[in-house]
DNA sequence: TGGGAGACAATAGTCAGACGATTCGGAGTC
DNA sequence: GACTCCGAATCGTCTGACTATTGTCTCCCA
């Protein structure tokens, strides 16, 4: 037997995915609310919390306040998955492996598609974010080099490919991130998203895809050698 | 000012993502650990139930029972992704374009890597999933339409690309499934599985990945022909 | 007449305490 | 040896009250 506060939550949760509650529809105060489904206002809330964080619902509080159904966010998604990425990582479920050809396949379409599809604004952001010979003289790290993907990705223009994609991404990042990289190991980065970008300015897709597919390949190499 | 049910839920997050708290591990019985946040038991229920319902936590009732930290699981994950990406579609956040290019990229990459990586066992449940001349004749649709395509994204050997693949598939699956499909729909899609199966019992990826594309480019033709 | 202060109302958020339901293990019995 | 019963630990549920937040309305004063 499933508590209550489970069988009510999915009660509500297939009256939302089926659309009988629409979007931004408010629902009815914790207390009458509850007394439909014949539970205490405890249980409704504790319903309530499960159909909140998962982003299908939004609280209010005050006068005029109120439960109400949430607009669907592909942030929210990107960053539940990113999240569980890292968690699956973390324990093993998904090795650098997995997450490296999965990087690959959703950032070479990406390139792909943001060859073709580029406007001139991203254009000049994606320029902005490449690492000048100073940049990399201070340090070895430089700031645009998440940046450049996170752009390049949105110029695709696909939603759905950005949110697997950069989620993808920032989970790699945040595995490596504990890593100590060398100098070279930035200076190969800036080279590559130089000749990414030169493609991308060229309009050539392929181009663009086989850059990128080189790049994926070389940056997983060099973490994969650290992880050592 | 954040509510105190949210703040705990963050902080506990926090200890579950940072490894502090290790998968499997028993948090105190919800009286002691409300009072180590200094909050009333209903608060910290209203926490648990925000991180139960993310899978990040588990709940066993009885003697020996508790809240654990959850083993993550692809599987979760996967729920979720596709859960979403259906509201998402639905509320035109995301266009049947997004999702099958998404679906292609993603696809497309199995396909390669079933070819290569495909053992006898993927290969005798593949061949299973093909449609008989007998089971069009029959209506139309055949029970091994997607079956096929789990089979073969699970043949690819990896986890990440198969949660999000099946994700999108089944986004894209259940969108279709309100459409009335003509015969001539099944019987597209019974002769590309047997050409792409062909493809992949050859180890030829080459093939298989470019079959698979032209595969999804016709559904997808023919999905958007519906919706007109 | 305009605007600010303050009361009011509706709502979610928090608390305390009690009791019920479930589950496990162990004691006792047949 | 297996079955039954009992007790303990835990989550699950309920009740009722109080607090905090927030939008609205009213009233008074400049």
């Amino acid at each position: 037997m499933l508590p209550a506060y489970q069988q009510v939550a999915e009660q509500i949760q297939e009256l939302i995915v089926a659309g009988t509650l629409s979007v931004g529809e408010r629902l009815p105060a914790e207390g009458e609310f509850a007394a439909q489904f014949g539970v205490s206002r405890s249980t409704m809330r504790e319903a309530l919390r499960t159909l909140s964080s998962q982003s299908l619902l939004q609280t209010k509080r005050g006068m005029g306040g109120g439960t109400f159904v949430a607009e669907p966010s592909p942030d929210h998604v990107q960053t539940y998955l990113e999240r569980s990425i890292g968690l699956l990582s973390g324990a093993a479920v998904l090795s650098l492996d997995d997450l490296r050809e999965a990087r690959e396949v959703l950032e070479v379409a990406a390139a792909w598609f943001a060859a073709t599809r580029r406007d001139d604004d991203e254009l000049r952001n994606l320029e902005a974010s490449l690492a000048s010979k100073a940049d990399i003289d201070l340090g070895g790290e430089f700031q645009g080099h998440h940046q450049f993907h996170v752009i390049l990705v949105r110029a695709a223009q696909n939603r759905l490919i950005e949110v697997l994609a950069l989620a993808v991404f920032r989970a790699m990042r945040d595995r490596r991130n504990d890593l100590e990289a060398s100098r070279s190991f930035w200076e190969t980065i800036a080279s590559d998203h130089h000749d990414i970008f030169a493609a991308v300015v060229d309009r050539d897709a392929d181009a663009a895809g086989l850059l990128m597919r080189g790049h994926i390949a070389r940056v997983g190499a060099m973490i994969a050698s650290f992880e050592q």
